[in-house]
Parts: C-alpha cells; sequence; structure tokens
DNA sequence: TAATATAATACAATAAACGTATAGTTATAG
DNA sequence: CTATAACTATACGTTTATTGTATTATATTA
C-alpha cells in the first residue's frame, strides 16, 4: 500500500485477472448476480488476493468502470486528433458511441443505471458530465471553424448524443430494422442531415 | 389439491404467469442465478401463490422441463407424421434439434448439463433416452422401408443427433460459420451425404 | 353467500455471500 | 540462501439474501 491507501492495481498479474474476469462476468450478468466468490473461483485467484487489491466489489466495479471510461475517452481523442474532415471524426465517434452501448447486456444497463448502487450511479453521472464537457469543447472549436450550423445550441449536440445512444439499445427501435448496423446507420444519417432529401448527400 | 398431492397447474392465471415468467429468466440467466422472491416479483404474483403451485424452485424446473420436453415430443410426432419423402422429415427434424438448443443461454445449458442440480440431471437424462427411443424406432421403420442405408448401425443415429445439437452449441463451432444458420446447414447435409461429393444434391 | 384464489406482510429457518484471521506455500530479488 | 512479497487454502464469525410458512385480509367467482 502507498500512503493513500492504495495500491497500484495494474502491477500485479493477478489482480489483472481478476480485473478482466470480473469484466467478463458483469459484461454477461450484470453486477447483481455475480458475486466476489464467484469472480475469485473463475479468475483462479484467492478470496484473500481479492480484498488485497479492492475493499469489495463496489471497490471493484468503480475500479472498472473507471477503467472503461479512460478506455472511451482515448478512442474519442484518437478519433478528434486525426487530421480528416470534421465529418468524418464525427461519424466515427457516433459509431463508438453507438456500439459501445450493445457491448452491454440488458442485465448490465439495468444495473448500471437503476440507482441501486448509489456509488455506481454516481459514478455514471460524473462520467456523463466528464464527457458531456469534453464533447461540448470539440463542438465550440467546430462551430468556430464553421463546421457546424452557427444557429444550432450546442448544448444539443452531447445531450442528443446520449439520447442516441439510449436508442440504439432500445429493444423496439432494434426491432424496427433488419440489423443493428443499419440502425447505427440510420441514427448517423440522422444526425448529420435530418430528415430532409435535398441536404443529403449519400442515397 | 387432488388426492396425489399435486394440482393441476395449468389451471389458474397466476400459475401460468409464474411459469412463464421462469422460463423467461432461467432461459436468460440460467436456473442459479435467479431466485423465487425475482421470479415472484417478476410475475407480479405473491409469494404464498408460488408455493401453493409449487414445491420450491426445483420443482418448477422440472415442471418446465417437462413441459418443454412433451412439446418437443410433439413437434417430433407432428413431423414425423406427415405425409412427405423421409429424407424431408429428418431434415426438419434436425433443424428442429439443432434450433431448439441455440435457444438457450449458456448459462442455462451450463446449470442443466453440469450435475448441479441432481433432480434437473435425472430428469435430462430420462429426456434423453426417452427421445432416443423414439427416435431409434422410426429409425427401424424407416430402414425396413429402405430409406435408410442398410448396413448402418441403427443406434448411431439419435446418439448422433445430440451429438449435433452440442456443436451447434459449441461457440468454436459457430465461430467457425458466417451465421449459426450456415452451420445448421452444414450439419445437417453431412448428416445425409457424408463429405463425399458424388452423393450430394445441392452443390 | 360460501368457497376459492390471491395479496400483503411478518417471521423463523436456512443458505449464501461477505470480509478477516491464520497458517502455509510458492516466487523472487538481494 | 534468505528475507520479503505474492499468493493459496481454509476456517470462521458476520451480515445479507432466500426460503418456506403462518396469519390476516381482500378480491373473485360459482
Amino acid at each position: 500500500m502507498n500512503k493513500k491507501g492504495t495500491i497500484k492495481k495494474t502491477a500485479s498479474k493477478k489482480c489483472r485477472q481478476i480485473i478482466d474476469t470480473a469484466r467478463n462476468l458483469f459484461w454477461f450478468h450484470g453486477l447483481r448476480r455475480v458475486s466476489v466468490e464467484e469472480i475469485c473461483q473463475t479468475a483462479g485467484v484467492s478470496k484473500m488476493t481479492f480484498y488485497k487489491y479492492f475493499k469489495n466489489k463496489i471497490d471493484l466495479i468503480l475500479f472498472i468502470l473507471n477503467e472503461m471510461f479512460r478506455e472511451g475517452v482515448t478512442r474519442y481523442k484518437g478519433i478528434m486528433a486525426q487530421n480528416v474532415p470534421f465529418a468524418e471524426k464525427a461519424k466515427e465517434v457516433i459509431r463508438m458511441k453507438l456500439e459501445g452501448t450493445k457491448d452491454f447486456s440488458q442485465e448490465m444497463l439495468k444495473d448500471l443505471m437503476q440507482g441501486n448502487i448509489p456509488e455506481v450511479a454516481e459514478l455514471m453521472q460524473s462520467m456523463k458530465e466528464k464527457n458531456y464537457k469534453l464533447i461540448l469543447d470539440d463542438m465550440f472549436e467546430a462551430q468556430k471553424k464553421g463546421e457546424i450550423r452557427r444557429d444550432i445550441n450546442l448544448q444539443f449536440i452531447p445531450y442528443f448524443l446520449n439520447k442516441m445512444a439510449d436508442m440504439a439499445g432500445d429493444e423496439q427501435m432494434i426491432s424496427m430494422y433488419e440489423s443493428p448496423q443499419s440502425l447505427t446507420a440510420e441514427l448517423i444519417n440522422f444526425f448529420f442531415y435530418g430528415i430532409l432529401t435535398e441536404k443529403g448527400e449519400d442515397k
């Protein structure tokens, strides 16, 4: 342990195993249905090792979520740093957001959203806000450069991105399309061109 | 309750709700991860009502499995009673078997097979045997009529059908094909024609 | 109305999961 | 080699979840 009472969690092999195993189990079964013991057994790790690295299950969950969030931000920045037209970058970002949600099982989403675990709900909230600001800044730049309509309220964009992610995960919505990919495409096109044909480029 | 200490379980609406809800939950999360309380809550039914109709969770599971088995037999007999060429009926039966397995979640299969719950393991065993005999009889008839090679050991057929069902659920196998359907088709063709081109009809 | 089905709640009994203590076993760096 | 850290195994007390029942009350229905 260091001065702050935490441990460098990525240092050990076993710790990585715990994290990866848990990520998998949570992914498929959500948070509630997976116990610490199950994680340990599946990871082939003693319970003591678990509690060496994590205070408890929630601590582990928060760590995993933070990690995923960091990955997301990295990917986002990677895309935005590319030297390609704004519209292309934006498309990639949207695709990332939409398909990122699809990754989780329905169960995971439930456990994540329904404020059943306050710590998790808080973290999710703060992640959303940070994400929101990150995107807002980039949109501000893009608008200055004339890449986005002047008359649109910028705050609408990160807000709508989140809504889109919800839609991409909504069973009812998915069932209206022949594949999740075609729904993704629909949402992207809608985001850029609205519903009017004149503005559209493809088709 | 009747003389034997059981109840006609299909009589009541609520009971149906319990059964259907449980079937859904088990389907997605397997047996272990689903509790009686969760079933009741999801079904909108009081716990007392549950215990009126079922001794416990296992009792419910067994009932559901029996029901599914009965459905399977009915479907099987329905197919075999059709007045079409043997090969066609056989294809349909195989398709039914293969796609029936795919219905379950991986979790459900695990709980079903791994003899974690002895009663369930027993039931599964006895179902397999009954199924086995059922098919064997039909194959015997078919062989008498000259619809199946004389020199094949009939016992091999129901045995191999079960193996095929396993294969159709095997992740490794599935990943080798572009879709589960194409794997199904492959297995069916293999079953009828082996690997030699001369015997094959299509392609 | 009498009988039946169901709900709501509280409750004791049981089981599962949690988190810690202890002791012993690899690994590994000095 | 040895001291230290990483880890395992297991047992254990505690807490929480689940089970199954008892009781009382309320709709439904024959």
